[in-house]
DNA sequence: TGATACATATCATCCTACAACCTAACTCGA
DNA sequence: TCGAGTTAGGTTGTAGGATGATATGTATCA
């Protein structure tokens, strides 16, 4: 809990700073691949930092693989296909039209998990998925034991599917979604009412349950797309209108 | 050119290996969520290195979610959930079972979004994927230059769904995979001779062309399963043996 | 002209010092 | 004894300088 708190009043510190500036400055085009960064002395003057800060943020942007360091040369841009690392600019999500591209890329990723989930899920996935169903059944309208409990749901399934990668992007998506819902809720108290639907999960469940892979596909995608709607989202899928 | 010299030839500096010690510890469990690392001066005696080195991988760390860092007290492991950002472990890669499950994340990813980019493309995603096709038509074998000209192609697939985190999970993966090829060439002469199927790429081409999902699903789907076992990879896909 | 030596620029690492902040123990009065 | 305030020590955050390693360009000299 103080865990959470502290993460969401988080200071701040100058090298995260440094290292947001340049990144978005790399983002947006203004510097292009291939490009010298200033020195770590002009940075630390123009920012009116010491130079240990902006080596710090330098080290952070290395370590994603947006820049290059060369001892004795300079820093350079590298292009956004050598990236070492996937990063979602959370401000970003604030825009609607992000938020639904990213749930259709999480719609995407689940559906298909699902149906390998349902493959190959042994029976202490299902118990694992069962009592993270169990805990948000009480409550249709989204608290916080819910809300986790609706996340970890997800990730039990995305776990079933026996592949750590697959785990991994799942986690990360919507762990993503539900950091902006909270975010909004905080600032925007109208959210307060979305609700999470329990008859959808149980389908999920079930389909799971039965080692039915088309079904749970097809539950797991009307699953996300009415997340998507109960949040303020349409998800403009081909799939669920026309296919299957 | 003489950049990606440099990227594949990069020295390790002190503070990423460090972190990577650090980021080892962590994700093998040894370091629980919750509990806090040692002060940064008792690493910086562990390793043998300065404060300054510690704090840069440190850095690190926090700006992936990994850790976070309190003043006056100390840095703690954060839950897996809270990661910031996703990173794959290149040497884990080398074990065929991991290449396998990465390819698996790819045929999940791609095939859908081959759906959606033969529903959304318009002319100008058409002329660009062309042109990637054309650039690797001529050569049947691996050349730098016509492996760049295969990933090329996925990405403007990927662009083509006009959805800029699919683009950016695509083009992620596909990198990570093409850097593990490329360094298993480099060590072991055997794999000299993996091809590149360009029939495979035209048909997925050809369905985008006609505007048909299904179609363009069903070629990415085999095209990713024939590179997965042309690089030795073969994948356990239940959906490319059963449905559809 | 060509090769070597030198000067310069830049990142890599180290060191010390101080500021900001937290914890816990300690003091002292009621 | 108890509780509030104070103090001391530890830890991260930031600053600034010094030195080593490496790449580049320049000047010198055969």
């Amino acid at each position: 809990m103080k865990q959470r708190l502290a993460a969401i009043g988080t200071v701040e510190t100058l090298p995260h700073r440094v290292a947001a500036f340049l990144s978005r400055e790399i983002e947006s085009g203004e510097l292009n691949p291939g490009a010298r960064l200033p020195t770590e002395q002009e940075l630390s003057e123009k920012f009116g930092v010491s130079r240990n800060v902006v080596r710090e943020a330098i080290a952070q942007l290395r370590a994603d693989g947006m820049i290059e360091a060369r001892q004795g040369i300079g820093a350079f841009v590298l292009a956004p296909e050598q990236r070492a690392a996937i990063r979602i600019d959370r401000e970003a999500l604030k825009d609607t039209h992000n938020m639904e591209r990213l749930f259709e890329l999480r719609c995407i990723l689940e559906a298909e998990s699902a149906a390998l989930a349902a493959a190959r899920r042994d029976q202490g996935h299902l118990d694992s998925i069962k009592a993270a169903l169990d805990r948000m059944g009480g409550e249709e309208r989204w608290e916080e034991g819910s809300i986790d409990a609706d996340l970890l749901f997800h990730r039990e399934i995305a776990r079933a599917t026996g592949n750590s990668y697959i785990h991994t992007f799942i986690s990360f998506v919507c762990e993503q979604i539900r950091h902006s819902i909270h975010y909004a809720r905080m600032t925007n108290p109208l959210h307060d009412l979305v609700e999470i639907n329990v008859g959808e999960h149980v389908r999920i469940y079930e389909a799971l349950v039965a080692g039915d892979p088309a079904a749970a596909e097809a539950a797991m995608r009307a699953h996300i797309v009415g997340a998507a709607n109960r949040v303020g989202v349409r998800l403009p899928l081909q799939k669920t209108a026309g296919a299957k």
